[in-house]
Order: structure tokens, then sequence, then C-alpha cells
DNA sequence: TAATGTTAGGAAACCGGTTTCCTAACCGTG
DNA sequence: CACGGTTAGGAAACCGGTTTCCTAACATTA
């Protein structure tokens, strides 16, 4: 007994396929009384429609593609990724899409090569979206896809005046929110460590927000307070034992850390200096792992909302694809500043 | 200019469709010569054939499924998820297979009702085989999907003797390797901390992996230091104080832990007791989360290679596809116990 | 009653590949 | 030179749906 097709339908029901095709979409110019009758036999004969067949037939395969680096660890996207990809599937299973990953660095594609997944994902018709990382994104990415007018959202940064769809978190109010906390609690002297440094878009942002809040308390961002460097935890434990060289009418009184690595390591570095936490330093961070709770003392942190970056680049692309026609957009997602130990006092 | 098909190529070329059609499947009986100018004109006219016909005329998608719970948070999964689907893709990528994502807690379906995905990705022919999470197993899922014949693999733990194939961490060698590493530093009391106790799989396998080697060294893991109970921070917090409130003789010399959290939380109540590490007392615990080596002492760990994990399983699945009658089998792939100072004495 | 409109459902083309089967042309051999 | 064997490539059926167009049967109206 082979798979059961339309065919073998139609032939049980002693009508034609066509009519058993309409009675699978609902038509209303079949009866109410065959549609019942051909649906019985459905049941009955335990059918499923083969979607290949459909996709063929309707040239859509219903599947977006998330398009990501697996060869690269240990960063954002790889923490969050669980999240990320169960916002992406709530939204687009409602619509009867299913989601395709893909490797974007097996074949990144080199002058005059296209990268990989244009011809395994895009050209060749498995999806009919894409929503990437930003690290993907690339000048010639760019060129092809649009010129097949395919439809794409970027997760990450995309600079202010882009012509594609995007979706990030807040970043320069999380960085406005952790420095606007810190300012309430009566710290005055902020630090800010770790991140690639100027140039990198989730370091400027983050490090102009605070900035901001901090210049509308009539407060500034010492530059010198500000240390660039990879966002690990032995950078934290560095730069914090360089900030607890300084003089002492130079010390911080409070850092902000790019991440909880970081973070971990600048807590780790200042209890062995023996400083009091929160009363003599606060240490405040970027994003919520789930340590970052236990520490001590526990860290405030801000809260990204990585589930709702997925609902949100889902929505933008399902959008995309049923209106090709409509404009580009970017979103932002707010991101929540979860206040503990290690900043009130 | 709407796509090109194999159609266009072909009256381009002034060749039969099923010539182009050969030329892409590189078949013997076509001279070099044509080929070369049907390749020609495919690379001229910018030609990649629709996988979506292909995947009709093969009847064959090129696509395997991974199914998972994604509603599930911080568990094992989650926070390996991107290895796993790093390791799948390595191998599938390999063989033109694209991986598809799931979410199986959508509709997992009642009694006379199959889940979802049985329909979603099964019987439509959306995929050609299965990678699933233990969790997703069921009596009535291993029916639908043997009746079917359709390619499965699991991935976790799986009972001795089942007729699916299965990988999973070798976790009872992982709590031999723990104990045996305590067992050389000098450690004698051992005690084990959190897990949902006996009757879960993965309690059971680490719990007995231990109680084997020390018994092969002539101690005993004694029931009264195997503390069942939600493997998290407060768990391990609250189950150190239990054994630290222990008579003298009756305490323990080394902790094993069931993860992170666990660990952390043991941790950090032995500083907070005032407990010297590692002399007085050892902690050793299961995975290795990032910020494990930076605990105040760095904690012993048994690293898992999930990333193995997902090449292991997608070997096994694409065996399955291309061998269907071939034996199912279970694969157990080895720990690494990494040695850092809160064991080291 | 004849002309017209409406409706349910069927026939066939189509989506873009693959595969089977067949044939014309060429080969070497006796 | 006639014959059997090989070879390159074409015609057509096929995969399993969708869609367009058409028609027979019935209802409506003048």
């Amino acid at each position: 007994m082979s798979k059961i097709t339309i065919n073998d339908i139609a032939k049980a029901a002693g009508v034609a396929k066509s009519t058993v095709s309409k009675v699978l979409n609902d038509a209303a110019s079949i009866s109410e009384e065959t549609k019942r009758k051909v649906r019985d036999i459905m049941k009955e004969m335990n059918y499923t429609p083969s979607s290949i067949a459909t996709q063929l037939a309707r040239k859509s395969s219903f599947n977006v593609g998330l398009l990501i680096d697996l060869s690269r660890k240990d960063d954002f996207l790889n923490h969050f990724f669980y999240a990320i990809i169960g916002g992406i599937e709530s939204v687009i299973g409602k619509h009867q899409y299913e989601l395709t990953i893909c490797n974007a660095s097996s074949n990144p594609g080199g002058e005059n090569e296209s990268p990989d997944f244009m011809n395994r994902l895009v050209r060749n018709g498995k999806v009919d979206g894409l929503i990437m990382d930003s690290s993907i994104w690339s000048a010639e990415t760019e060129r092809l896809l649009s010129e097949l007018q395919f439809p794409y959202v970027l997760i990450g940064d995309a600079p202010a005046e882009v012509t594609y769809s995007a979706v990030d978190i807040d970043n320069e109010n999380g960085g406005r929110l952790l420095a606007q906390h810190l300012i309430a609690q009566g710290y005055k002297r902020i630090a800010f460590i770790c991140g690639e440094g100027e140039g990198e878009p989730l370091f400027d942002r983050r490090v102009s927000g605070c900035a901001n809040a901090l210049r509308e308390h009539g407060l500034a961002l010492e530059s010198r307070l500000v240390l660039a460097g990879t966002a690990n935890e032995a950078n934290g434990r560095l730069f914090m034992e360089q900030l607890l060289a300084l003089p002492a009418e130079e010390q911080p009184d409070a850092v902000i850390c790019m991440n909880n690595y970081t973070a971990f390591g600048a807590l780790e570095a200042a209890r062995a200096a023996g400083v009091s936490l929160p009363s003599q330093l606060g240490i405040a961070t970027f994003d919520d792992y789930p340590l970052a709770p236990y520490t001590n003392p526990p860290l405030t942190c801000l809260k990204m909302d990585t589930f709702e970056l997925g609902v949100q680049a889902a929505h933008m692309l399902m959008t995309r694809i049923s209106q090709p026609s409509a404009a580009a957009e970017q979103r932002l997602i707010p991101a929540a500043l979860i206040t503990r130990a290690s900043t009130v006092r």
C-alpha cells in the first residue's frame, strides 16, 4: 500500500481530482453535500495531501529560512538562539509555515561567487523568505536579494537609513535605563567596560545611551572610564583591576558591563580587592544569563526579550512575503531593567 | 523576466528537457561536449533548478526535521541547542539536506488525535526523517512512526531494548569519571545532589556510574548522601546546607552536582559556611557552562560534546534514510572530565 | 415557452523537474 | 556490404497537486 494520493480519493469518491482539490481548499463552488462525502473518504483512507505537490503547483514553499553563522561560539545569538527560534516558530506556525535553519558559514561566497545559501535556499525555492543575523549581512548579499526582490528581515543592528527590514534590541535605551538607575541610586562616576570599541554598533549604541542619560543629569561619561576590549571574563577582571588602581578621586563608583561574562569577572576582581558591594561600588550589566541572580551580590541586569525579537522578525517577514510592495521598517524591542542587590544601596 | 526553468534552458540549448535533466545529474549517457554546451547556457542564464520540482519527481524532500519542545525552558536542550544544531547541520549539509525545526508542543496530540507534527512534517512529506528530543517520545508517536516505517532518531535516554535508534551522552560513564577523579584525589565520602530521583533515567544513570566506581574502589555511595530534588541553584544551596549540618563524621568530603546551577548554589553555600575548598570539601559537577571556569574556586566539570551529539544523530538518521532496512542502533557519546581547582588538593 | 442566468462539478493544462523507453546514427566485424 | 552491438539523445509519461475554462442541469424571467 503505497501513499494515498488525490487520485485515489477522487476515484473512491467518484468525482474528478479537481473536485477533490477544491474540497481541500474549501472552494465555494462545491456543495456541502459533496464536501462532506469527499471529506469522509479522506478520513477513512487516512489521506494527507503532499505538501511538495502543493508547493510546486502554488509556486510557494511555505518555508522560511533562518540564516546564522553556526561556527560562531559564545555570542549573543548562540545564547539566545533557543528563544529566538521559539518566537519565530510561534508566529510562522500560525501561517502554516515551517522554519528551515541554514548555516551561513559553510560557504560565505567570495568575490564572484554568491554565498552558498543563495542557491541552497533562495534561488532553488526552498524558502519564501529569510531571517538573518546581521553578522551575515554584506553589500553583496543585499544586492543579490534585492535584485531577486526576495523578502528578508535582519536581526541585529541596522544603520539609520537602510532599505531593508530589521529588528533589534533597543540597546541605546538599554544603556539609558542602566545609567538612569545608577544615577537614581546616587552613583555619580560611571564606568563602562568592554566592547570592541568605537565603530562597533552594539558598543556605540549602548555607550551613547549611557552618555545621554548622564548628560541629562548634568553628569558625563568620561572617556577614560570607557574601556574597550573583547567582552569576556578575563577583560572584565582586568579592567576592574585597572579602574581600582586609579587614584581614589578618579575611581568610578559604578560600572556598567557589556555582558554577564564581563560582569562576572569584574565582580570577582572587586570582591578579591575587598571592595564592598554595592555601597562602595555598584555593578550593573547588559544581559541576564541564568546565573546572574545567584552571584554575590546578585547582579542588576538589563534583560532582553529575545523571544519577542523572534516574534517581531517573523511578523515583519510574513508581511513582506504577503505584501512585497510594503515599505521596509525597522523595529526596536525594549529591554527591561532587573534591579538586584549589586546596585541597590 | 520570470524564473528560468529547465524548459528555457532546453530551448536555448536546442536539446530536449530530458537531456538538460541528465546534464544536471551528470548522466553517463550524455557526451562531454553536450554537457559543456548545456552548462554554459545554464551559467549564462543564471539557472538554478527548482528544488521543489526535484522533490516531487524524486519523491524525497531532502529535508530532515528536528522536533523539540520549544516551550520548555532552561533545560539541557535549551542550553546546548546551538551546538546540537551545528552538529546536525554539518552532517546533513554534506548530503544536500536542509534542517527544519518544528515545535512539538504546539499540539502534542490527544487520545485519538495524532500529534501536530505528524501531519505538518511527516505525512505530508515535508521531511524525510526526524531527529527528536526524547521528551517528545511517547508510545503513540513510536507506533505512528514505525507504522509508516518513517526514519527517526532520538536524542536522549533510551531504554535498553528499544527498536529505534538513539544517541545520548554517556551519563553512566560520566558519573564514573567524576567519582574516579574524586577518589584519586583522596576523597572518600561522596555525596550526590539533585535530580528528580529514582526512575528518572538521567539521575539513575549518573548515580549508578558514581556508585559503581566507588564500589570498585571498596567504597560506597551512601543513600543518605544522595539528595533528590529539582536541579537548580536553590536546591544546590539547600542540600549543601543540609549536608554541612550533619554530624562531622557523617559529612561528605566531596559533592557531585547534577548541573552547574546546582553546583553554583552548593559552592556559594559552602563558601558562606566558611568551608575551605577544595581541601576540606571537593565540588565537581556535570555540564560545563561558560562561567564554570570562573567561579571561586573554578569548578571541576564533566563536559559534554553536544556538537558530537548532533553529528552522531544526523549520521544515524542519514543511514536510516538511505537504508531503511538497516538495524536500529544506540550510541553513547563519551563525556570529558575537565579538572579544575574545586577538586584538586 | 423560449431565452437567459446561475450553479456544481468535470477535463485538461500546468507547475518544473525525473525516468523510462525508444530510435537514429555510428561502430566494428566477418 | 550486411549485420548485430553500442551510444547519444529525444518523446512522453509521470510525480501530486492547482487552476482555468467549459458544460450540463436547473432556476428565473419576460
